[in-house]
DNA sequence: CAAAAATCTGCGGGATCCCGCAAGACGGAA
DNA sequence: TTCCGTCTTGCGGGATCCCGCAGATTTTTG
């Protein structure tokens, strides 16, 4: 068995190595990649079935790596082992992750058994290891209770780009007043309404703004997510 | 000597003690700390004026932690030692580090013997030791070419908390075209002028949302500068 | 299948935003 | 002092945003 360790800081990688040894026995080569760029390569070129990778990474961060690792190649085992569990990251992930596939999501606050228990699970039951406290993240992310549906992460992710109302109306295929209609129902669900001086003129937000942010206090949004909705929306856009 | 470690990570954590260990043998006593908060708390108690520190923290991030020290006691020494040079990072501790004091800023990404150097340097000869990388930030930063003034950077911060032209002014005690004035200075710094598509209606951008998304991703802002300007927002709700 | 709920859409209006024009205020350089 | 650049402020207008109202369409539920 081989296996290939994606995770750019060198600490963690090496930590990572010992920890693959140790829970693998039945590893006969260890790989290691610094970024997901070089991630995506060597997996390509060696093949491998089993990885460790971590999310934030530059340039090319896990999600994108593995994005592209599973388009090639859907069987393809991989653990993420990340120190957090935003809401964007777990959307993200479970966004790409093939049918069928064995996959698994660990803390990099997990205990050191926990993160064994879980490479063996994976590369060798084929079983999916979810973090307890991501699971409840996308519990809460897909059911109803304060969660966010497909369609007002959507529109999230389009104003928190910059795009007008227009503009998305023409992206997503919508008239104008259901692009306000969806945006007034994300207003409401991150309880943006002009919450501290209700009647007064006084400290008013700019809802579109407002949203955005705490959207990104929230961790609904973080950088890696922008960074790949920059990326998908200068696609379309070239194909205007 | 009294050595403080203020880093979330247990890895890094290690490897900075056994770095101190070896760098200062005059140290007679390392003391850990996993937050900032919990930082400031042994910082205060154990009066130690050699603070080793992390920037990205939760709760309370290294810039928050390092403002209250410094505040109790500038004479204090702290080394940042960050995996990021992000614009954010590089303003918001040179906004806190008070006249005279002896501070450093070395990258994780720096080699071994370049972190010991900066300890020496900082704890020993009082000699600031600023990584050349984010040396090279800090000059972009306050230089007049590609740089931000403090105005600019502080009207930037406010659209991205997502208030109102109109709470602006009152915030900053200018007139409602004054505001509008700087923003209209900041949407052209940061390039943000309907670029792609001069005269169609097509792809236009609302102008104030991207240029947050465009700050975004140039790490003029990140997660913990949103975090501070938040808290202080709030303070100053308070006191209307 | 029918009722109920959710979503999409047009219309319209008040608030806000973006910005050109132009007049004053302030400070440094000739 | 005078001139010039930068910053501030007022006015005004076109574009955009936010949203209530109401009818049409789709989806869900019983």
């Amino acid at each position: 068995m081989k296996v290939l360790i994606v995770e750019d800081d060198p600490l963690h990688r090496s930590y990572l190595h010992e920890a693959v040894r140790a829970a693998l026995p039945e590893c006969d080569s260890v790989i290691e990649a610094e970024n997901g760029t070089v991630g995506e390569r060597i997996a390509r070129e060696y093949k491998s079935a089993h990885i460790v990778m971590d999310l934030q990474m530059s340039p090319r961060n896990g999600i994108e790596a593995a994005r592209t690792i599973w388009k090639e190649r859907p069987e393809t085992r991989i653990l993420f082992w990340s120190n957090y569990s935003d809401e964007a990251y777990v959307r993200g992930v479970s966004r790409i992750v093939p049918d069928g596939a064995a996959y698994g999501y660990v803390l990099k606050s997990a205990s050191d058994d926990r993160l064994k228990l879980a490479l063996r699970s994976i590369f060798i039951e084929a079983q999916c290891v979810i973090d307890r406290e991501v699971r409840g993240m996308q519990q809460k992310s897909l059911g109803q209770t304060n969660g966010f549906t497909d369609s007002e992460y959507e529109i999230l992710v389009d104003i928190a780009l910059g795009l007008t109302d227009r503009a998305i109306a023409r992206r997503r295929n919508l008239s104008l007043r259901s692009v306000q209609n969806r945006l007034q129902h994300l207003y409401e669900k991150l309880g943006v309404h002009h919450p501290s001086m209700p009647e007064h003129e006084e400290g008013r937000f700019n809802l579109r703004s407002r949203a955005v942010t705490v959207a990104f206090l929230r961790k609904l949004l973080n950088y890696s997510a922008l960074e790949r909705a920059e990326a998908e929306l200068g696609e379309w856009l070239r194909t205007r």
